[in-house]
DNA sequence: AATTACATACCAACCGGTCGGTACCGAACA
DNA sequence: TGTTCGGTACCGACCGGTTGGTATGTAATT
């Protein structure tokens, strides 16, 4: 083994184990010893980088936010002029990932806050503050679509913003619930038709 | 302490303590010695009635579902005559329990089965047969105000039912992380919304 | 008398976390 | 150039407490 005695390598290789544990098991379900093993680092080298399993959380779950704001960020779509083309464009790129593993296009961020809202503070907060930033990515394009294509519409683009992350966090637990993406594609249709509706033509 | 040793009783305290703990800090961080100490059982007595933790699982998913199908089989609007009334009602009532306490409207069904779809199959199987059942029943009035007011639409109720359930479950998500119902209930105007551009009245 | 419905006491495995130690680094100094 | 040195990265044995689960006892019900 060549191990590198990499610092930033090593946390990273933990947070990205717990990252992939956590979406498979749940956090409580995932244990330091179970990062550690996926990792291949001891314990003691795991808290060396984090002073408790809930730190980490909080590092996975900013992890998270940070890939994601870079996935979404430098997709295809981001490319299109109008803004209710990148719009649709994230539905459809969202709506493509169901295709992957489900651990693979699965929210790390709205598992770890159903266990952990109520006994994990920092944790939740983690995970709200990353839910938040992408909502407010998202809504910066819905409001510029809205002026150009319902500027007098009585709904905020936040709110939509929101609307469409519930539907994805929903469409993510009939897809493990359902073992397979039929029925949360079917959710993304319907999505997708209803922003149809709020972004009529002029 | 009255003890009545009555054994449905003692039972249904044991699965209504997993329902609430669980609903609270998530499947995995409820433990057997929680439950009991909760239902003022002891741990012989859990495993007189339960062989398994997951088995309690189980059976609290069923109570669960159970307990659904009641409420939503006797809630007022189920008496109103048109069923496109009956399905606005049901998103009305399911909006308005937004008010209670986050533990007292999520859904147990959703918060196990994040956890458990890939460790644990029966609590797996259990929820999504839960939920299953409870878009069936909603997708009949559903049905009926699409023959009424949609005849010709091409999308299919179940996954209008399937919808709807994604909303409320992402709509959960949303009010655990953020502490509150303020983004779950515009969430809700979103999704009544959309089904009234659904029904449109002839 | 037999069965049911619990309580008590207990277990091995596992949990998050600690701790003393070691391998390795770059900088300072001779 | 070689040696020392302090700091960082990491190891792995170990700890007290907790985990799901069991073996056994006993009082109430049938």
């Amino acid at each position: 083994m060549a191990r590198t005695r990499n610092s930033l390598e090593t946390r990273t290789k933990l947070i990205e184990a717990a990252r992939d544990l956590i979406r498979a098991k749940g956090y409580s379900a995932t244990t330091v010893d179970d990062i550690c093993h996926s990792a291949g680092v001891t314990k003691g080298g795991f808290f060396h980088h984090f002073e408790s399993k809930d730190q980490l959380g909080v590092a996975a779950a900013e992890h998270f936010s940070a890939m994601a704001e870079q996935l979404f960020a430098t997709a295809p779509y981001c490319a299109l002029q109008d803004p209710r083309d990148r719009l649709f464009g994230y539905i459809d790129f969202r709506t493509a990932m169901f295709g992957y593993e489900i651990a693979q296009y699965t929210c790390l961020l709205g598992t770890m806050v159903q266990e952990a809202y109520s006994t994990h503070p920092n944790v939740r907060e983690a995970c709200a503050a990353g839910m938040t930033t992408h909502v407010e990515d998202l809504a910066r394009d819905i409001e510029a679509a809205k002026q150009l294509y319902a500027p007098s519409a009585s709904w905020t683009s936040e709110s939509v913003g929101y609307f469409i992350q519930a539907v994805l966090q929903g469409a993510f637990i009939f897809a493990k619930a359902k073992q397979g993406p039929e029925v949360a594609l079917e959710s993304m249709m319907h999505l997708r038709r209803y922003l149809e509706t709020l972004f009529y033509p002029i």
